[in-house]
DNA sequence: CGTGTTTGACCTGCGC
DNA sequence: GCGCAGGTCAAACACG
């Protein structure tokens, strides 16, 4: 116990220094629950696999939203309710894009943990609508209501008499939500992803020195949980299992910046901050997708290089343009005043010149001219 | 004071 | 039934 407390604590100091040059991410899809996939990824581009449509939609996002820009790029908040089916691109995209291909050695050795509930992208539980993927998370609990909601009303007094631990126990052994995991070669153990995350525990896993932090998203009404881990056999990969579906849009601030913005902005460290960067000491570390932007650029990049060849570059590939505003400190109205001045990642600056190498291999021509024609 | 983390205890599922 | 491991709760605590 004081053992893990001491590694923690001792990753803890390491991430937060070490974490700004040397973290690239390989970010890998792997999994998801194979009853029903109708996950609905908060950042619909951030795991948008086709980079046709990625583009496309990017495209189209440029030219009909400006009110919230770049964030609703990302984040797609004004098409939450219509997102179609970002799962589905994203499963697409593991079959056409190997694990092994994105990142190459140890992750994908890792995968079979996760491999039993890779889905076929195909699968026709797959909804076409995140309200519908959010009616199919629920309809575990519907399909269960059928057989007994009668059922459910009397064990509703009974359950209360119990701890309120399990109000849902007698439907079935315990709910399976759509679950996804991915898996990131990042020294931050918590990627932000968009949304507000409460940490309700921490385990130890058998097997692995690093402990599993559980995670709640803490919108009411909004049951999705996320398990972050670090994987044993390789330390600097971190899982991610994402469970159940958002059913609400992802927050952002009065600013018209994220909340989910680490701790790099005052404002969000306490009340706003998201992702936990505030009150517990701090203890979770979280990488903004800005900073995933960033390090996912130097891994495209690398395996642009390695391998000669395009891959699918699904997951941040529209998300490219502000991270070419922040590297260049550009003032494009377009997006929010936290990303042109956030110095997101220290060394942004310091890879201005390489990222605006990597952009022309990654963004769209349009999307470099933009800032200097403006 | 509000929000979030920590952490020990408790519960549940599963294999034997 | 028992034990283990995973998952969750909730009080205590930390922070802004």
């Amino acid at each position: 116990m004081e053992e893990e407390k001491k590694k923690k604590d001792s990753r803890t100091t390491e991430n937060s220094s070490t974490f700004s040059n040397n973290q690239m991410m390989t970010t890998m899809m792997m999994m998801m629950n194979q009853e029903s996939c109708s996950f609905s990824m908060p950042n619909r581009s951030l795991f948008n696999s086709s980079c046709q449509e990625a583009e496309a939609e990017a495209d189209d996002h440029q030219k009909s939203s400006t009110s919230l820009g770049f964030i609703d790029n990302m984040l797609n908040v004004d098409d939450f309710n219509i997102i179609s089916n970002p799962f589905d691109d994203f499963l697409q995209n593991i079959t056409t894009t190997p694990a092994a291909a994105l990142a190459p050695s140890p992750v994908s050795t890792t995968v079979p943990e996760y491999s039993e509930v890779v889905n076929t992208p195909n699968s026709e539980s797959m909804s076409s609508s995140s309200t519908e993927a959010a009616a199919a998370i629920n309809n575990n609990d519907d399909d269960h209501k059928k057989n007994g909601e009668e059922e459910e009303q009397e064990q509703e007094n009974q359950d209360k008499t119990k701890k309120q631990l399990k109000p849902k126990k007698k439907n079935q052994k315990r709910q399976r939500e759509p679950r996804f995991a991915f898996m990131t070669k990042s020294e931050i153990d918590h990627l932000d992803d968009g949304y507000r995350w409460r940490k309700y525990g921490q385990k130890a896993v058998k097997n692995s020195p690093f402990p599993r932090s559980y995670y709640r998203c803490t919108s009411t009404a909004c049951g999705v949980k996320k398990r972050v881990e670090r994987s044993s056999e390789d330390p600097s990969i971190v899982v991610t299992t994402y469970e159940g579906t958002h059913i609400h849009p992802c927050p952002i601030t009065p600013r018209g910046s994220f909340g989910m913005l680490p701790a790099e902005t005052s404002t969000l460290g306490g009340g706003g901050s998201i992702g936990g960067g505030g009150g517990g000491g701090g203890a979770s570390h979280f990488m903004s997708i800005p900073q995933m932007l960033h390090y996912q650029q130097q891994t495209q990049h690398t395996i642009h290089n390695q391998q000669q060849q395009p891959q699918p570059q699904p997951y941040f590939r529209n998300l490219t343009p502000p991270m070419s505003l922040i590297g260049t400190s550009t003032t494009n109205p377009t997006f929010p005043p936290s990303f042109q001045e956030r110095p997101f990642c220290p060394s942004a600056s310091i890879n201005l010149s390489r990222d605006q190498g990597l952009l022309q291999d990654m963004l769209p021509s349009q999307m470099l001219k933009d800032p200097k024609e403006e």
